[in-house]
DNA sequence: TCAAAAGTGTTATCCTTACACCCATGT
DNA sequence: ACATGGGTGTAAGGATAACACTTTTGA
């Protein structure tokens, strides 16, 4: 019999290596009908060129949560006050942050995505909006299937699914096979929209972005050279922005979050727009309207906007009172595959 | 303008507070229809007398990631081999793991849930399992509306919400009588049973909560004294465990994770019950069935169970290949008010 | 025999989907 | 005139919710 501290285990020597807690925003805006995210400029030599994310440390001392803490520092530094703010994950993985030989303190880091309207002018503190889609260009199915799945992405994947296959003979209840089906929407499974995240990490152990070169991932094999596929971001930051667009994608069927990318008022068809951006895929108009009347999700301000290009249109506002009247209030679509 | 730079500020003197990280986990089972979780037993003093969920260290050098880290000191320290485990969030608040005058480490604590299949017995290490609605029993709403509801807490929280409410005249999208509706299912609103964090922050800030006293709230107020409603665990545990229902609760509906806390083959009422114990609700039997077995979800195993206390019934697995069939599949159940 | 659980069948209702079609504006 | 976006109507199909009812065991 063990005693209950044995719950409690006192560190032991080798244990306490140093830790740092940073924060990674994802910060999100939808201009032009494209989801925008921002980034810093390559700066250090050991970033290879590559932007990232803001990244901020955690001071305990001076706030008393995480987010006080994430919003002081996107403010202070890109002048952005933040809205809607979300934790995402908390990435500890070794290999991911450290450089090989590596011996310094590890890094774990926080990521949440925060939602924001911006008109695109005003001093960002040395960062730049960027289309969420130049890092995952496979994500974006508004105009049709993306070329490079077809081109670039498919026969590779399929190429190192039937070179790991042999070497992986143990029972597995999802074969990788299964893997690259349900992630890429192959062989007749439909593709999802949300499951950003798991086309990423896939990727990331094919060895077919840039980052997996990077964490010296065994990538040096068969189906090498291989393109970067996206633009690549420095440590796991384009993981965390694929999290946010998982996260996303998700969340906007059932809570109203998309109004935070809104102003006040706005067309039906402009809310269109942006749940098309965050989805990256084509809704149907007639029924999107109705899905988002019907549900009491808006409700017409009474005024008219022109210029819109076509007949003028009402315009409308949100309506705070679906979240007393329906518990998963949300932009309930259906993409459709056209 | 600034520069780049400074968009990764480098800490400033007194923002090097020592940060420790912890990670705690709400490992759950059901067994006799109820849903359990590993507590260990109070021991120090400064717990007093409070059960607290099982936490372990942060030891980056000997575990590439957060998860492994978590799997081995469980299986260490109590023998258990969990199988599911997602991470939930991220808590680090001031004030919540400290004692008022601490100038000891910050403590970060990342909750994690674990599912996992047990026989009761066994050697814990000094854990023991408990009913999770002993920590929050207005969530079970199997046998009807918990009494403690209407006789208690509604009572408690309007008052709050009337003695708050002048206080807060500043514009608010949702007032605290809003919040109390939707949290609580008040006046017209629906129960929904996967908001049990927000209803066990509500209780917290209004100062109804023992740790809320422990945490030094301002909740010497008009409302003293109060019950404990619910036991009261030590630190943020009993968050962590909200946090770990509500997501759990979530998730069921369109994942299949029900699977990991059921046997290899199991009757369909087996399933409805364990189903039920995590939602804290009743679910229609009849269309249960249909939507779980139309649903692809399980297919018979050809066996059949005697002594279940009537007609025998069949057996039936988890079907994997659900995964490529449908894009979200879980127990899409609609719980039924009775 | 009766309680308890296992199962089957059927209907009304709602929601989603997919069409078809008309309206108002700017160029 | 016509392209573009705004906006309405409706019918087919599917899923769900709520019923009623039969079957098979153990105590």
């Amino acid at each position: 019999m063990v005693s209950p501290k044995q719950l409690h285990p006192a560190p032991e020597p080798g244990d306490d290596a140093a830790v740092e807690i940073g924060l990674t925003a994802a910060i999100v805006a939808v201009h032009d009908n494209n989801p925008q995210i921002l980034t810093v400029a390559a700066s250090e030599p050991e970033h290879d060129g590559r932007d990232g994310l803001p990244f901020g440390p955690f001071t305990p001392l001076r706030h008393r949560t995480l987010e006080a803490g994430l919003r002081s520092w996107v403010r202070e530094q890109s002048g952005l006050g933040i809205g809607y703010v979300e934790q995402l994950y908390t990435f500890g993985d070794r290999g991911r942050h450290a450089r090989p030989g590596d011996h310094g303190p590890h890094v774990v880091s926080i990521g949440y995505v925060a939602l924001i309207r911006v008109d695109v002018a005003g001093d960002l503190g040395g960062g730049r909006w960027r289309n969420w889609y130049d890092f995952l260009p496979w994500e974006d199915w508004r105009h049709g299937k993306p070329a490079i799945l077809e081109r670039e992405i498919e026969p590779r994947l399929r190429r190192w699914v039937a070179e790991k296959a042999p070497r992986d003979r143990r029972f597995t209840p999802v074969t990788p096979a299964d893997r690259l089906k349900m992630c890429f929407g192959l062989d007749g499974v439909a593709w999802d929209e949300e499951k950003v995240l798991e086309r990423y990490e896939l990727l990331y152990e094919a060895g077919l972005v840039g980052e997996a070169r990077a964490d010296q991932r065994p990538a040096a094999e068969a189906w090498q050279p291989f393109p970067d596929l996206g633009t690549p971001m420095r440590y796991d930051h384009r993981r965390i922005l694929a999290t946010a667009m998982s996260r996303l994608r998700a969340k906007i069927k059932y809570r109203p979050v998309i109004f935070e990318l809104m102003d006040e008022s706005f067309t039906l068809f402009e809310l269109q727009r942006t749940v098309e951006a965050i989805l990256g895929s084509h809704l149907h108009k007639q029924n999107f309207r109705r899905l988002v009347e019907n549900g009491g999700l808006v409700e017409p301000t009474g005024e008219v906007r022109s210029n819109t290009g076509g007949r003028p249109a009402k315009l409308f506002r949100f309506r705070p009172e679906v979240l007393l009247e329906r518990p998963a209030p949300g932009v309930r679509v259906h993409p459709l595959r056209v």
